[in-house]
DNA sequence: GTCTATATCATGATAGAC
DNA sequence: GTCTATCATGATATAGAC
């Protein structure tokens, strides 16, 4: 009884093949643009099986969010536990904790054969999803990770208002899931070594390097006088 | 005959109604989710108008970005003309840069009533868009300004290697289209003043403050040694 | 658990009267 | 230019044999 309340049932082997197709599929086309016929031929299973296996076609984006994320966010906070401890009680460092939260998402990119960086890249496209129910299960898997840094950033930026913080992470958060969404375009732009677009060290390198600078960027100045007053 | 190249032919009342109703269902539903019949029955048209003005359902949805980006990117090339008009040859700050960068985009964001909010969610969302044809047409609408923003950064930041600078705005962008896509989620994350969510002066002020200094940080460090030597 | 066959419905597009 | 009626297709979901 109290082992059922956490236990994953695990997945047999149909399961993991439309999970992973769907993954796929998803980043390719879109949700409404992934058909179930062309998802399970590639999964290579009966037309009938996701129905079976999950309910519907909703219930099973939120199968193959789940999936990925819960173990994410697991390891931001347990990243950000190691840190704590370490500290000693001690405010921590910017740059540890942007590092930290950064860390996990950008390992996926690098984990082509299992599936990670197509899930990346969806999970990048779902911050911005407009279907409600998927945002809610999203923001729902990140709630507890984002509680969590949200206070490690107050002691670490004690000097930096609460408003003018919550719109620093939010910009943050907007960088990193463009960056996961969009890595496979930075080329268009032209001029990048297309070898470092999935290495994961060197993207951390870069985006934590932008990120904390831009965290402890000086207070935006008041603009209209007449508000301030 | 010249003038017949680059003349727009205006809009009618019917075009302007299917246009304005795209917009508005499509940021709330997504192209895919968005059905022939429920959007001409939003404008108030018949189900064949769209047909009939546009062509197609694709076509419409190129219409729906061409109407306002050729206008957007228009003004921030013009935008930086003034700058550099008025900087005599020498290079100008990173700050006015970014700053002529966002103002385009984010006075979208104060427009409400003909629409311009909705354009400025959906434009946020399209940046990471699956659909290939959708982001060519993006792209394509963007090359102009990038090139011009692209070397005006360049000579801005001199002592930034190029393919730092490409990553670097990269990272811009993606903090723009999310802060663009997502404005309406802020809130979730909580503890921002609500009003401040839709003030184009505010936004631009807290954006740049946080790109301008990121755009400035220094230098990632070398992290392996060994691809270094 | 798996598969075939099918029910039911919504979609984008068009033909042709007005 | 606008409308009605309709086509052909593809969607999700399910019933029922194996």
């Amino acid at each position: 009884m109290q082992a059922s309340l956490r236990a994953v049932k695990p997945l047999n082997d149909t399961q993991i093949r439309i999970l992973d197709a769907a993954e796929e599929l998803f980043m390719l086309h879109g949700f409404e643009g992934t058909s179930m016929r062309l998802l399970t031929t590639k999964a290579g299973v009966n037309l009938a099986a996701v129905n079976y296996h999950f309910g519907s076609k909703d219930a099973l984006i939120e199968a193959v969010f789940r999936r990925r994320l819960d173990a994410i966010n697991a390891e931001r906070i347990a990243e950000l536990d190691r840190l704590e401890r370490d500290a000693q009680g001690k405010a921590l460092p910017p740059d540890a904790i942007v590092r930290a939260f950064l860390g996990a998402s950008l390992r996926m990119v690098e984990d082509e054969k299992s599936g990670g960086r197509n899930f990346a890249r969806l999970l990048g496209r779902a911050y911005s999803e407009p279907s409600k129910p998927i945002r809610l299960v999203i923001g729902q898997l990140y709630a507890g990770a984002m509680e969590r840094y949200k206070a490690a950033f107050e002691r670490a930026l004690p000097q930096l208002p609460k408003d003018e913080l919550i719109w620093r992470l939010h910009f943050m958060f907007g960088t990193l899931a463009y960056t996961l969404a969009a890595t496979d375009t930075v080329h268009l732009i032209a001029g990048c070594k297309p070898e470092d677009r999935y290495d994961a060290h060197v993207l951390e390198d870069r985006l934590a390097a932008f990120l904390t600078t831009g965290l402890l960027a000086p207070l935006p100045g008041v603009r209209d006088i007449k508000k301030a007053a």
